[in-house]
DNA sequence: GCTCTGGAATTATGT
DNA sequence: CCACATAATTCCAGA
């Protein structure tokens, strides 16, 4: 709340963060030995690069904006990176220029990269934007060319998302070890850097309230396509596919075989890492052996915390696919796309707001824009489009997508008083919309910012999260997509924050700080656009959960900004499951004793009579060590409800709790999410003691408890923190989800409890020296809620990435 | 004429 | 390399 817990919070977060760089760096060069050198040097690097920047189009122009604007936010990452940072990133930021020695690294990956497309011939596409690019920059721009193509935009086919979300942010996120840090790491931050560099260093100032800006500039890849899809038009993309399908399809075989491959050489060069099969990583198996590498990735992570755009995708990530689509459909792009405006990129600020937006959204793109883009023409075709792209603003400052932010702190709380609907099909960009997503009651979801006595408007924003139970991210196959028309009675803006798209939505005294969301809809990338994505690990297939997450910034008056952040319960975006997948959305109980027996309701869809539960114990490493059919009332089954009864398990002396997991199976492979669920101790109470419980044990245990993921146990550890929480965990139903149910955020286990997670909780838990070790990255996962406005950064926990075996989604 | 949908044909990917 | 199953995408058509 105050400034002074703020600001201890941040040092906290700070301390511990390099203390994590430094173990995680160390880590790092163990895995990886690139690393080292470029890793340690890379962070700092922040420094812009260039290729970043360019957002999309031209690497001419990137490269400028690059130099230009020297990434502020580049520097408050920075600092937030290496732990000296702070320190550090300002001396960056503000020399940083170039920072060559960040620069190199990048380049250099870049460059081979692009060699290798090249010979490999996979993307012929990128070699021709190459060609337009001039050739001397080409290292670096190439990169960005790609990435901004990626990027989507024009028609192509992921453009948003490709790059999509992850980039920036994420990759840290991702997670994985994987990666290719060396690649990504250093392209990433640069070229983030770039992007918010910009301006970044007060956007604040810029934005009123708030908003956040967005970025765009990074965005330039996004502006290209920002929207292109999204607005949508998607006829655009159609035409421009020409064989629309084919094109997905083959690239993506291709890249599976070849391009993939290729392009993970080249890219890989530095990275071993990406392995290929990125896939993989996705699995819970992966994770589990992730999360030794934690540290890893934490720094990466970290690294592309700091960056705010994600460069990586940029470069690499962009799928041949994209390039083509960009340089084809480019110019149908732009001009269909944007005509609606809306989206954005293309039109220029402006249009979007017209008569409805409010005097801050004016002020933001308006100003916002233009002040921290300012890019430079294009010289290129394609280039067109992507300026053409919104304005968003990046503001340094603001939190980076992948961090894990509070819902609540000190007298604010934001809300979601209406959950969506737990299915919604996505529409493809080949086709049209599919409307805006619903609430399962009818109507929309509803947010509201609680607390909030100002009279000053706030802009809510909203993007498309993952649902699984890894730390919240922006979902890299998926883009929240605006919708307009008569049926839509709220205003919004789309922009795009490194690659992911934000609708921003005005959050208004007079309504009392509430949304009705009914102008989001979800728009569907392509898997072979994202997955190949250079600093993509995350697989598409069955990847079909997301979670609507919102946010807002509010002013305070130290100067800082609190950002706070609800996600919603999990929504099902494929066609399939809507049909025939089992979907647990509610489980009256979160635990129980090791006795079993009580009798457990399942909310949710699709269930039959034939409807089997199965209790599943794992061990850390991914494999089963228990399963149970639970015994269920066929007479009680309706369609959207089951009764089970909680089995016994296995060892009915544990000591402390042990989280297993359930699901849903109609049969063969027609099976539910996992869901979450803790044995306790025979002689404890059920209720209330669980998150405490937990959490002791969970650190006693280690990871035999298997069933505690770090998250887990993080999230047990900080609502016990968290004065607020407690209550809430009871749920009167639900004791696991409270969060869920009460919050609303929530939905997978672990993450709503970290939005719920006060402040103070907050630190508490990134604290912990333990947590660091763990490499946790979880603790790290939630960012304090306020920063400091200069600071943008900082540390983005980010690692995010625990993956927390347990959690794992199962499918 | 256009958007929103539900359904389903095709194509891709995994075993 | 083929066949089969399942997931992902693209198409269609009606409201």
């Amino acid at each position: 709340m105050t400034g002074l817990e703020e600001q201890e919070f941040d040092f906290d977060f700070l301390f511990e963060f390099n203390q994590g760089d430094e173990g995680a760096a160390a880590a790092a060069q163990e895995h990886y030995s690139y690393a080292p050198a470029s890793i340690g040097s890379a962070l700092p690097l922040p420094t812009p690069h260039p290729s970043l920047p360019a957002p999309c189009h031209d690497l001419q122009t990137a490269t400028a904006g690059l130099s230009a604007v020297p990434a502020s936010h580049s520097a408050g990452y920075g600092a937030a990176m290496d732990g000296a940072s702070s320190g550090y990133f300002l001396s960056a930021t503000g020399i940083r220029p170039d920072g060559a020695p960040a620069l190199e690294s990048p380049r250099i990956e870049i460059t081979s990269y692009l060699g290798l497309h090249h010979s490999s011939s996979p993307f012929f596409h990128d070699v021709e934007v190459e060609d337009v690019l001039p050739g001397a920059k080409r290292p670096t721009a190439t990169l960005s060319l790609p990435g901004l193509e990626a990027y989507r935009d024009p028609a192509c086919l992921s453009p948003a998302s490709s790059l999509s979300s992850r980039s920036c942010n994420s990759e840290a996120s991702s997670y994985e070890s994987n990666y290719s840090f060396p690649c990504t790491s250093p392209q990433t931050s640069p070229w983030q850097s770039p992007c918010v560099s910009p301006k970044t260093t007060d956007p604040e100032d810029g934005f009123p309230r708030g908003l956040g800006a967005c970025t765009l500039l990074g965005s330039p890849r996004h502006s290209p396509c920002p929207s292109p899809r999204a607005s949508v038009t998607e006829e655009s993309w159609l035409g421009a596919r020409g064989g629309s399908r084919p094109a997905s399809p083959c690239n993506k075989r291709k890249y599976s075989l070849n391009g993939r491959q290729a392009a993970c050489s080249p890219h890989h060069s530095p990275t071993p890492s990406r392995h290929g099969s990125p896939r993989v990583s996705v699995t819970d198996d992966t994770w589990l052996g992730s999360t030794t590498q934690y540290t890893s990735s934490a720094i990466v992570a970290a690294i592309n915390a700091l960056t705010t755009d994600g460069s990586l995708d940029l470069g690499d990530g962009v799928p041949v696919k994209s390039r083509k689509t960009g340089l084809e459909h480019s110019p149908s792009v732009a001009l269909k796309v944007e005509p609606a405006g809306e989206d954005l990129g293309a039109a220029p600020p402006a249009p979007d707001f017209a008569p409805e937006d409010f005097s801050f959204q004016h002020i933001r793109k308006g100003a916002f824009c233009e002040q921290y883009l300012s890019v430079p023409p294009h010289p290129y075709q394609w280039a067109k489009p992507k300026s053409l792209a919104p304005p968003s603003y990046v503001s340094p400052s603001l939190p980076a997508l992948d961090w894990q932010l509070p819902s609540h702190s000190g007298p604010y709380e934001l809300r979601i008083e209406v959950q969506p609907k737990s299915h919604h099909r996505a529409h493809y960009e080949t086709e049209g919309s599919r409307g805006a997503v619903k609430a399962s009651a009818g109507g929309h979801p509803v947010v509201q910012l609680h607390g909030y006595l100002e009279n000053e408007p706030l802009t809510l924003q909203l993007f498309i999260g993952t649902a699984d139970d890894r730390l919240l991210r922006p979902h890299a196959f998926y883009q929240v997509h605006r919708i307009t028309g008569k049926t839509v009675s709220t205003t919004s803006h789309e922009a795009v924050l490194c690659s992911t798209k934000v609708l921003e939505i005005p959050l208004l005294p007079e309504n009392n700080m509430r949304a009705t969301i009914d102008c989001a809809g979800i728009l569907k990338l392509r898997n072979s656009d994202i997955e190949l994505r250079k600093g993509e690990t995350d697989i598409g297939r069955k990847n079909t959960r997301v979670r609507l997450v919102f946010r807002v910034h509010i002013p305070q008056p130290s100067g800082r900004t609190l950002s706070l952040q609800v996600a919603s319960n999990p929504i099902e975006c494929s066609q399939r499951s809507a049909q025939e997948l089992p979907l647990v959305e509610k489980q009256s109980a979160d635990s129980y004793p090791v006795t079993g027996g009580k009798k457990m309701v399942l909310s949710g869809h699709n269930f039959l009579q034939d409807s089997k539960v199965i209790f599943v114990e794992k061990a850390p490493d991914g494999h089963h060590v228990w399963e149970m059919e639970a015994k269920t009332d066929r007479d009680l089954c309706k369609p959207n409800s089951l009764v089970v009864e909680i089995p016994p398990f296995r060892n009915q002396r544990i000591t402390s709790p042990v989280q297993v997991s359930f699901y849903v199976c109609n049969g063969k492979r027609k099976r539910s999410q996992h869901q979450h669920f803790t044995y306790l101790p025979a002689n404890v109470p059920v209720i209330k003691t669980e998150p405490s419980d937990d959490y002791e044990p969970a650190a006693a245990c280690g990871p035999a408890s298997q069933g505690l993921s770090p998250l887990q146990r993080t999230y047990y550890g900080q609502q016990l923190a968290a004065p607020s929480d407690p209550g809430s965990c009871l749920l009167a139903g639900f004791p696991l989800c409270p969060q869920r149910s009460t919050m609303m955020p929530t939905p997978h286990s672990s993450s709503p409890k970290l939005h719920d997670l006060s402040s103070a909780a907050y630190t508490k838990g990134i604290a912990s020296p333990t947590h660091c070790h763990l490499g946790l990255g979880q603790p790290a996962g939630e960012v304090p809620a306020v920063q400091d406005v200069p600071r943008p950064t900082a540390l983005h926990p980010g690692a995010p990435e625990q993956p927390p075996p347990t959690m794992l989604p199962p499918q």
